[in-house]
DNA sequence: ACCTGAACACCGTTCAAGT
DNA sequence: ACCTGAACACCGTTCAAGT
């Protein structure tokens, strides 16, 4: 290996990368800017010039995550198949699998402060809403779900698939029950169609 | 006002009480104990007699904070008389109205490492789940919830309401329609019965 | 344009000592 | 039993200076 450059090169994305894997194994109190720069073997000063403070950093890693969320939705919709209610499951797994997977990293990301503030992440959160939207409509359109407002609906499924997804965390009684419920879900709003 | 005392006397509860306004006003991440005890006029290991360390505060905070929703929702359904969908509806109000009173207490409750943690915490959230659980079992016998396990059905009703509840913080898209989306809610856990 | 190094004003936690 | 004061090992943030 050859001497570190003076100029990292990657370095954002580095420190992102770092920051996600400490997230998930240590959780967001955990982490430290100082130590991210260290990692990465920059001054601690460094990460400055990436992101303005601490805020910014842990709003870019809400924002790549709910781009990650729309992405898992949308490819398990399309792998649920045409049925309706496993496609609207589909989501709802989604978002337990997610908070399972990375339970810090899902409170920071329906903890953001997601209007008015950064745009990485009301991109990544429009996305999430518009692919769980879509979904949404498509059950209205074909009768398997309640009239009504739309955006109405969208929001009170989201609420829900988050309410959900929030009792995964250990330590959380009930966690390990959470598809079942995502079952009971689907079957409530499925209920009120046609 | 005669000389401060040597031993403040009331320290954990002043800590306390200190400690869930700068929560309400501030949030969790401005919270810190050396600033705790500067405002208790004390030195800043004091604190420590009472609290192994922040997280222990933080327990604490959410404990109480369990607690205090617990009494909140027992009070809302006594108030909204007998016909039971208004006391579904009253559990769900109360949550959203914890929640936008008290956005950072909200997270720290439902983000709190109930299980094998703090005993205060286990005991507040405790009464909580008995409370809530009293009014589904009280549906169920009714007919006017579907019929299964209650305790599924409490937790899947919780995890709802602190899903809607959750969109109140100021920053969350459709803050504002959360008492709707609790009507919502209501219609549609109460559509399964009978 | 990007990074360093020193500096400032904070933290939480520990522990011997004081009352 | 409860609190103090000094000490340790950290932070985030700022800014002149270096490459």
């Amino acid at each position: 290996m050859t001497e570190r450059p003076y100029h990292h090169g990657h370095l954002r994305d580095a420190l992102l990368a770092e920051a996600e894997r400490t997230l998930r194994e240590q959780g967001a109190e955990q982490l430290s800017l100082r130590d991210l720069a260290r990692q990465a073997g920059v001054s601690h000063a460094a990460p400055r010039r990436h992101f303005a403070d601490r805020q910014a950093l842990l709003d870019a890693l809400a924002g790549a995550g709910f781009a990650r969320l729309a992405d898992e939705v949308a490819a398990a919709v399309t792998a649920a198949g045409p049925d309706f209610r496993a496609r609207l499951r589909a989501t709802g797994v989604a978002y337990v699998r997610f908070a399972t997977t990375d339970p810090a990293l899902m409170e920071l990301m329906f903890a953001a402060k997601i209007a008015g503030g950064d745009e990485e992440l009301a991109a990544g959160a429009g996305r999430l809403f518009i692919t769980v939207g879509e979904l949404i409509s498509e059950g209205q359109r074909t009768g398997q779900l309640p009239a009504g407002d739309p955006e109405r609906l969208r929001l009170l499924f989201m609420a829900t698939a988050r309410g959900i997804a929030g009792i995964v965390t250990p330590g959380q009684p009930g966690a390990g029950q959470a598809d079942g419920l995502i079952d009971d879900v689907v079957a409530l709003f499925t209920a009120g169609g046609r």
